[in-house]
DNA sequence: TTGTAAAGTTTGGTCATACCAAAAGGCAAA
DNA sequence: TTTGCCTTTTGGTATGACCAAACTTTACAA
């Protein structure tokens, strides 16, 4: 059965075909793509069109393509979607504003999911929570280690509700939003700060108290903006 | 100064340097790009990578094309990441997970955005909202008309926080989740029962009480959604 | 036998050229 | 001014070629 007219672009229909090859598992995850000049005796096109559609399921996230490499098959998920955004992501972030806004949001989704989990965590949350927490801890000396824990434990409340796209939100903000600064304003000082105000969120959401949980996460993140803000001089919200 | 090396694809030279004449705003938005020979010409390449770079721009949401009409320039928005990441997460939707994880993700940031509404909605807001739920009320018995009222007074809560991304989220879950089914099981009694979640929403919005906002918007989003299974019969939870 | 270097083959990236059909633009007739 | 035809421009596609990098095989030496 064919996918479609035969209208446009015929990359499209090559698009198509690839497509569900992909989703339907005959071309496996992670296995190179055929070569091009095989493609096009498969599918009876030319170069250039097996060229175009390679790059547009490339662009969509279905393949990944290294410079002189055979695409790689990929099949899609949350993630898949966040990679695909990052490059348009990008544009939006090249002044304060599009940051803020980045990161307001950021805040906004992290204060419901602080105040679901006081509300509604699971033991196995807590868990995770407690463990989060304690690596945290350790790793206050070790900056490096500590930025890897401190993602970490924002990680588990992104994992809370049981949906992964937020997880994938997660992986958005930390790949979009930690590079600009986040790596470079680090001290034991700070990380001990940071592991208190990780604690105290912790506690809040140990007391079923939603709101001192959301409390205590917005001054978490308002102040880590704040540190941001004035160490870069950037001038009034 | 130039962009950037001149290693991997010829390609990708191009797509940055359109790129900063998009952003810079020397290619003018909603205005068509120069035709591929010119383009050609202007950068030194061939028609084959020029293509390639049109490709890639498309796909990034910096221009529109047509299938056989120039490309044209569109600044990058917000709105834009969104579309950028539709042809995406198109593949999450398949199956009937995919939907339900993306509309409890709506749900979750809905039920965020009234508790804001509720706890620090200015006059201007309280204003809209009013408005959009008379609109609302007004289209009870045109169904085609009352969708789109429903759409602006949800949208109305999204922009509440003042922050671009969260209208764009909007524009998301409405073009991603309601083609779906949102259309076709409409009646004015149904329309009758989405009037009034909707005023029950905003009469908890005026008392300042977040619960109840919270507590009514959920009603009314999981109350639409167990009709949509129902009627669908999807099975259980 | 095994590690490795050289030679040969495949394959992605790019270019040049050509053809077709649809869009755009110009021009004459109504 | 509007309508309809004709020419030019331009996007979509196909071929064929070439290069350099990646891959494979072969050959040789330890």
């Amino acid at each position: 059965m064919d996918i479609g007219n035969e209208t446009g672009r015929a990359a499209d229909n090559v698009v198509a075909m690839l497509e569900a090859k992909i989703v339907s598992g005959e071309l496996e995850d992670q296995t190179p793509l055929p070569a091009e000049r095989e493609l096009m005796e498969q599918f009876g096109a030319s170069r250039t069109v097996i060229r175009e559609a390679i790059s547009k399921l490339s662009s969509r996230g279905l393949i990944e393509t290294k410079p002189r490499f055979r695409p790689i098959v990929r099949k899609p998920d949350y993630a898949t979607v966040l990679h695909a955004c990052g490059n348009v992501v990008q544009h939006l972030l090249t002044d304060k504003t599009g940051i803020k806004n980045l990161y307001d949001s950021r805040v906004f989704i992290e204060r419901a999911l602080v105040r679901e989990a006081a509300s509604s965590a699971r033991k196995e949350d807590i868990v995770s929570l407690r463990e989060a927490l304690e690596e945290n801890r350790k790793a206050i000396p070790d900056s490096n280690e500590f930025y890897r824990t401190d993602v970490a434990f924002h990680g588990v409340l992104y994992r809370i509700p049981r949906n992964p796209i937020f997880p994938a939100m997660h992986e958005g903000y930390t790949s979009w939003l930690a590079p600009q600064w986040d790596r470079m304003l680090r001290s034991p000082e700070r990380n001990e700060v940071n592991y208190l105000a990780h604690k105290s969120i912790l506690d809040a959401i140990l007391e079923r108290d939603p709101v001192a949980a959301e409390e205590a996460l917005n001054n978490h993140l308002k102040a880590a903006w704040e540190f941001v803000r004035v160490t870069f001089d950037w001038g009034d919200e």
